[in-house]
DNA sequence: GCCAACGTTGGC
DNA sequence: GCCAACGTTGGC
């Protein structure tokens, strides 16, 4: 079993969002990377951290699962959404996504100011300076650490 | 294939 | 809103 992390701006898409909807497909991403991991490395039942980025107090927000692997973003074919993508066909498509499921809300987020100040967290892309992959792995070390911030 | 211009991310 | 860092685009 592998973990991640995901960004998702609360205010399009927040933790709580997910927990009224118990699962969402994780449309919109538009980075190669990103959908790589997505398309080729996250299985089912690994275990996501739900990162809020750019709002008032970024950080791991809470929980969630892969409920269900790769498969074609729709919203690539959709020409009304903000992530249509002209150069995708159902044929060859181009975005894919994984499907999220909802696992627990933390009662308090797990500041990105604390995790810089973790020690053993220093290796995580999120504080690396420029990083701003949406995806990323995290190792299980890194994980028992902000688990045992909550 | 290079690289300048442009767009996006995301913390502050 | 600013801006550094990075990704993508497109002309050549």
């Amino acid at each position: 079993m592998n973990y991640w992390l995901m960004k998702s701006e609360p205010d399009v898409f927040s933790i709580d969002n997910l927990k009224t909807k118990k699962k969402s497909g994780w449309d919109g991403v538009r980075n190669y990377q990103a959908r790589n991991f997505m398309r080729d490395d996250m299985k089912l039942g690994d275990v996501v951290l739900f990162y809020h980025s750019s709002c008032e107090v970024p950080g791991v927000a809470g929980l969630a699962k892969v409920s269900k692997t790769s498969h074609p973003d729709p919203s690539q074919f959709d020409s009304k959404s903000e992530y249509y993508d002209p150069k995708a066909t159902k044929e060859a498509p181009r975005w894919f996504m994984v499907e999220v499921e909802f696992v627990e809300k933390f009662d308090h987020v797990i500041t990105l100011t604390e995790i810089k100040n973790t020690k053993g967290l220093d290796k995580m892309p999120l504080v690396q300076k420029g990083s701003r992959l949406s995806i990323n792995p995290v190792t299980e070390q890194e994980f028992k650490i902000i688990k045992n911030l909550v």
